[in-house]
Order: C-alpha cells, then sequence, then structure tokens
DNA sequence: TGAATAACAGATATTGAAATCTGTCAGCGA
DNA sequence: TCGCTGACAGATTTCAATATCTGTTATTCA
C-alpha cells in the first residue's frame, strides 16, 4: 500500500473512513490508520493533534457532505414556499439514504457527531441561516408573514427533528414514514404563508 | 424490613423503583429486589415471569405518571387553542421537570422505555388521540381549520419532539428553550387555526 | 532542515477464570 | 392447597493480569 504521494490531511481522512467502514468505531485504532497508510502512527499525529481531532475531522467532512448540496436550494429562484418544501425533503432524503445504505456506518458517524458537538453546532447554525435566508425571502416576495424570521427558522428545524436528527433514525423504516412527512410539512408551510382566500 | 403486608405487583413495582435509584439501572439485580422486600428471589419471579417484564412494568408506570394529568386539560372546557398551547406546554414541562429534577433516574427512565418499546407505542398513540380530540374540537368550535385531524395530531406530534422526546434531554439546559418553545406553539398554532383578518 | 521513525510511559482494552445473576422447580410450612 | 423457599444449571458479569493503544520525543534519513 506504499503510494508514492505525500501524506496530507485529507488523505488521511479518507483512509480514516475506510479504516471505519472497515473496523467499525469501536476498534478503529489510530495504529490502523497509519497501517492503512503504510507510514508509522507518529506521522498521523504530526497532522492531527490527536485522536480525538481526527475523529472530529472526519464528523466534520460528513456533515459538510450533507448541507453543502442544500445550499444550492437556498441560492435558486423557486417561489419560497416550493424552497422551503424542497430544502426540507432534500434535508430528510440526505440523511435517511444514508442511514438506508448503510446503517452501520451511520451508526459510526452518529457517535463522531456525537463527540464533535462544536462541529455539530456549526452545522446546525449554518442549516438555519439557509433556513431563514429561504423564509425572509418568502417575506419579501409578499408569500410569507413572518414576525421573526431567525425565531421561526429556528422553530421550523426544530420542528423538522425527528426527520432528520441521527437519534430517530431507527424510526425511518416506517412505511408511513412519507405521509407522516407530508403532513408535517403542510403544517409548517401554512404556519408561515400569508392568509389564503377565508 | 419484614413488612407485614402481602407481596403484590404493585408494591414490587414500587421497591423496584427505590432499587433502581439506589442502585442504577446496570447494578439492580432481581436478587436485589427480593432483598429489599425480604423474600426469596423467586417469589419476585411468582408476580413477574421475567426480569425484563418487571423492568417493561416499572416503564409502563413512569409514561402512565406523565401521560394521565394531561388527560384533564383535553377534558377542559376552554378555547381549543387555548387548549393546545397548554397541552404542549405540560407535555413539555412534564418531561423536562423529571429531567431536571434527576438526569440519572430519568436516563434510567429512557433505558426502561427502549427497552418497552411495545408500551411506549401506546404511550405515543395514547397522546396522539388525545392531540386529535383537542383539534377535533377546535374544528367544530371554529376556531380551527384541518382537513385531516389524524394526520395533523400526528404531525403536531412529530414537530414537539425535540422538546418531549428524551433523546434530547441534554439540550434542556439551554437557557434558550423557553423562546424555542413560544416559537414552535407559535408556528403550530398559526397552522392549524382559522384565517385571521388578512 | 524538516518529515518520518522507533522506542517509550501512561492510559485503555482484552481476556479468561471466578463470582454473581437469572429463571426453574421440588419440596416445606401455614 | 397455595404461596414461599432454597438449591440448582446455564448465562452473564466482574476482576485482575496481560496486551494493545495513545501521545511524546530523541534520533534517523533524504
Amino acid at each position: 500500500m506504499n503510494e508514492n504521494v505525500v501524506l496530507t490531511p485529507e488523505r488521511i481522512l479518507e483512509v480514516t473512513e475506510d479504516v471505519l467502514r472497515r473496523y467499525g468505531l469501536a476498534k478503529a485504532t489510530v495504529v490502523d490508520v497509519a497501517r492503512a497508510l503504510d507510514v508509522s502512527h507518529g506521522s498521523v499525529y504530526r497532522h492531527f493533534p490527536s485522536k480525538a481531532s481526527l475523529r472530529e475531522a472526519v464528523a466534520k467532512r460528513w456533515l459538510e457532505r450533507v448541507s453543502a448540496p442544500l445550499g444550492n436550494i437556498v441560492e435558486g429562484s423557486e417561489p419560497a414556499p416550493v424552497k422551503l418544501d424542497r430544502w426540507l425533503r432534500a434535508l430528510f432524503t440526505a440523511k435517511q439514504k444514508r442511514y438506508l445504505e448503510d446503517p452501520e456506518m451511520f451508526a459510526t458517524y452518529l457517535t463522531l457527531a456525537r463527540e464533535a458537538c462544536k462541529s455539530v453546532n456549526g452545522h446546525k447554525t449554518c442549516l438555519t441561516e439557509q433556513l431563514e435566508l429561504i423564509l425572509a425571502d418568502g417575506v419579501k416576495q409578499g408569500t410569507f408573514e413572518i414576525a421573526d424570521t431567525k425565531a421561526t427558522a429556528k422553530a421550523i428545524f426544530d420542528a423538522a427533528t425527528r426527520f432528520h436528527h441521527p437519534a430517530h433514525s431507527d424510526e425511518w423504516n416506517d412505511p408511513q414514514l412519507p405521509a407522516r412527512i407530508d403532513a408535517l410539512i403542510a403544517l409548517l408551510l401554512r404556519g408561515v404563508e400569508v392568509c389564503r382566500k377565508s
């Protein structure tokens, strides 16, 4: 495995994900990562000051892979209600797809995320800000009527918890899930849209 | 401790909660419970067929203590929006109070509940039905406008997850919690109420 | 010079033998 | 008769000795 490539943080992170996938979270050690890279484990410590920081970096990468595509929806030019609908569904789908495709790896990332609560808070803030942009957009367009967009963005994020927070992933096999998501999104949309015909 | 009282399931459950509180979930054994009751552990097995069923009964008791007081709010004669507001806040307060008063015991009950998923499903169904009654009430009174009360009741329950589901209890110390709850309830109320003046 | 290493101390994980627990049942005593 | 007991087998947990890992540093090599 002695690649004639320089040792970069990025390469270490990739191999670390591999090692986590093969050995599982509990058994994956820094020594394993070093072995997979064909270097001594001391070399890994040259790029990451501790095992915890290595794990945190892996978690951060994963969270960024989830939130990046959502940014595109915010940028789009659709009406705000459509954006809100699509953004929420994209968030749910991103998480649920990862869970259904590889539950073990998902559990691994869940535990990593629990440890890396700083990165998770950043992730949450980032997502809430995206939501707020959509809401402000809708207010400007006259389709939404919202007193406090920041508070409402947080409220929507909180309300959506069950369908994107990994703690509830064991319910994502429920055949009624799509119906529940539809009902929630309808309820939330009605909560922010301007009054329809009485 | 040799009480001259007959051994009833109720008495066993009470003492079991005591033992759980003193020894912790991991260390509490059926032998401990029997010792506290001053009987042989065989006697406990006369009333509960297994340790798991004993634990499940403890979980069920706890869940019932949470949901019972909420029933009174449903029965009340206030306007539906007030009921809905009070019911949600009562649910959140019930869980959060238990968590803040004794986090260790709360964690114990959380684990018990995870095991007793049958009881938990009953609990959820019971709560959702209470919600549905409030919603139907509001529709009849003309304050709510809801296409499908059953689906909406579930959606509200799902939306409230973050503030009553024990998996999120570690966030209940957040000083912003009351504000977040206010924002969520306002959003949900707007989602079910008939249109106000445009 | 600067990246990588190998050897090390203290912390953590593994392992297998011994202790304890769960669930059962034949028999005791009211 | 009926509830309780105490002894038991198999499963689970504990504990301490052993092995492995984490993080550091003096040294090597290009």
